[in-house]
DNA sequence: CTTTAGATTAGGAATGATTCCTAATCTTGT
DNA sequence: ACAAGATTAGGAATCATTCCTAATCTAAAG
């Protein structure tokens, strides 16, 4: 546990459910561990999302996001304003069948839509 | 309507079901209309599937796949070799509730990751 | 069948996100 | 304290994709 990893870890919680960019996990580091660079926030959130501590959020045509909350549940983006928003695992439920035949089903991503709030009342 | 946009269109259906990528895409658009540029290709890709004549497929570490398919459906993804499969929208039921308030839910992308058949055996 | 305005193209440079590289530094177990 | 291995900073490199520009094409109107 290396005093950058914290820091990472730190700024990722600090940011709460926003579900910041590599970016911005790494300007909210920098304040508290300036000398951080950019590569060694990309690798502890590669890591850390590997091995479950936190959760990567892949977003189409966008930077991947990530999120210290870690219990099952998916997002909601805003496609106006690129807002996530969390929803609890007990609000989803997915059916499927028709899986190819020898084929082992991991696992859902699954990434809804939306116009947010404000984004309908700023149209 | 350009020979271009045709040679793209053309390139996606005789790739069937196999989910090419953009650089794919130009390699079988390249034998028809050996002058065309890949920037040629990730336009008229895009501008397809905007309007809704082709789909576009988000994969999470990996570029984009096109699909010349666009009755609804959803896709599974091999997490070792990259393939995907496609599933019939009858043999998928997503219910949700627990959308924040006062947001339009527009829809749902949904990624299934899997061990396909032939990656089981190899295994 | 010309004209022409607007759309589209080829080619390559530029961008954005992310990974990789390397020498230097730190961490951990002993 | 010390060696072995992991991790770091900094920056170069990579990959997918978009952007830029001058040249070419398309389609609608005469």
């Amino acid at each position: 546990m290396t005093a950058q990893k914290m820091a990472v870890l730190r700024a990722l919680q600090e940011a709460g459910p926003t579900h910041p960019t590599a970016e911005t996990v790494y300007a909210l580091a920098k304040r508290h561990l300036p000398s951080i660079a950019l590569g060694t926030v990309y690798r502890n959130l590669s890591k850390m999302s590997e091995s479950g501590e936190i959760v990567k959020i892949p977003v189409p045509d966008g930077p991947d996001r990530f999120d210290a909350e870690i219990s099952d549940h998916m997002h909601i983006l805003c496609v106006c304003c690129g807002k996530i928003y969390d929803i609890d695992e007990k609000n989803v439920r997915v059916e499927i069948s028709g899986v190819p035949e020898g084929a082992e089903l991991l696992h859902f991503d699954i990434m809804a839509k939306c116009k947010c709030p404000d984004c309908k009342s700023k149209n």
